[in-house]
DNA sequence: TTACTAATGAATATGGTTATCATTATCATT
DNA sequence: AATGATAATGATAACCATATTCATTAGTAA
C-alpha cells in the first residue's frame, strides 16, 4: 500500500474528506526532515500549488497535530515549527537547537539510555505529584558550527 | 547584605540606572516559585504600583534575561514565562508541565543521575555535530492533579 | 542644583495565529 | 454521471503577544 494511500486511511479516521491541501501538506512534511515553520510550509506549497490559503496551512497542521501525524513546537522566536512524527518507535529522538539560527539536530544518542531514565523518572514524578505524564520534551541549546 | 541591595550590585554590571520598575519586577520574580506570564506580571504589579507600563514589563524582562536573572520559556500557548534563576548551583530543577492548564511543577528528583547522563550527552554530542552546548531544557508534559 | 542622558510609558506598529463567512469541492446517494 | 448536503477552503479582518517610536521623566555624576 503506498504511503498516500496508507495516510489517507489514518487520516479519515479524524475527518471525513480527503483534500488536495491535506495531501500535499501530509506529503511535504513527510518528505523532509527539516523542522519547518508555517512560513517555510506556506513558501513551499505555494510554488507547486499556487492556490493554497494560508489560513488552510494553519487548520491544517492543527488537525494533524490534533491526529497525532505531525509535532508542533514553539522555536523560541516566536513561530511554531512541525515535524513528521515517524509512527516508528525506533525513530523517537531529541533535538540540538541553535539559539542563534533557530536550526534544530535530531539525535537518537543514548536514546537507551536516557529513555530507561526518563521512564524511571516519569514514575516516581507521576505518583509523587499525582500528574498524568503524557511524553516529554529533551532538548540541548546552543550554537551550531556556522553560528559558534 | 539585604538581598535588593545585593541585586542592586549585580544588575549595575549591566545597566547603568536603578529605577523603580526594574526594583519592583526583580523583586516580585524573587519572591515567587509561580513560573509568571507577562500579563500575570503586570497584573500583579499594577496592584501596588499602577503608573507602570506594560513596555517597560516587556524591556525589563529582556533585560533580567540578558543579565541572567532570570529564565524565559515559552508557554505553549502563545505567550512567554519567567522564573527567577537562583545563583546556588544546588537550585537547578526541571519541569513538569500541565498542557491543559498550563501549570509548571519544578521537580529536582533524579536531577544528579540525570546531570550526569546529560553532561557525557553534551559532550558527545558538542564532537558529533560541532555544537556549542550551553544548556538543556529537560520536561515532562501531561496533565496535573486537577486537570487529568 | 544642574546637566546629561538613560529609562519610562503612551501610542502605534508588527507579526504570528485565529475567526468569519461567502464560495467551492468532496463524496454518499441517486 | 448527476445531484445535493455540507465539509473544507481561502480572502479578509480580527486578535493578541511583543516590538518600536518618541516626547517626557527621573537617576546620577559633577
Ligand atoms: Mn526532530
Ligand atoms: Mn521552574
Ligand atoms: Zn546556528
Ligand atoms: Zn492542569
Amino acid at each position: 500500500m503506498p504511503g498516500q494511500l496508507k495516510w489517507r486511511h489514518r487520516f479519515q479516521a479524524h475527518v471525513s474528506r480527503w483534500t488536495v491541501p491535506r495531501e500535499v501538506i501530509l506529503d511535504l512534511l513527510s518528505r523532509t526532515s527539516k523542522h519547518m515553520s508555517v512560513k517555510e510550509i506556506y513558501a513551499s506549497l505555494y510554488k507547486m500549488y499556487p492556490g493554497i490559503g494560508l489560513t488552510t496551512v494553519y487548520r491544517t497542521l492543527d488537525l494533524l497535530v490534533r491526529a497525532g501525524f505531525i509535532n508542533r513546537f514553539p522555536s523560541g522566536d516566536g513561530q511554531n515549527r512541525y515535524e513528521f512524527k515517524s509512527n516508528k518507535k525506533k525513530e523517537h529522538h531529541h533535538h540540538l537547537v541553535c539559539i542563534k539560527c533557530r536550526k534544530i539536530i535530531d539525535y537518537s544518542d543514548f536514546v537507551d539510555e536516557e529513555l530507561e531514565l526518563v521512564k524511571k523518572t516519569e514514575e516516581i514524578l507521576a505518583k509523587k505529584h499525582s500528574f498524568n505524564v503524557l511524553g516529554h520534551n529533551i532538548e540541548f541549546y546552543g550554537l551550531c558550527e556556522k553560528c559558534k
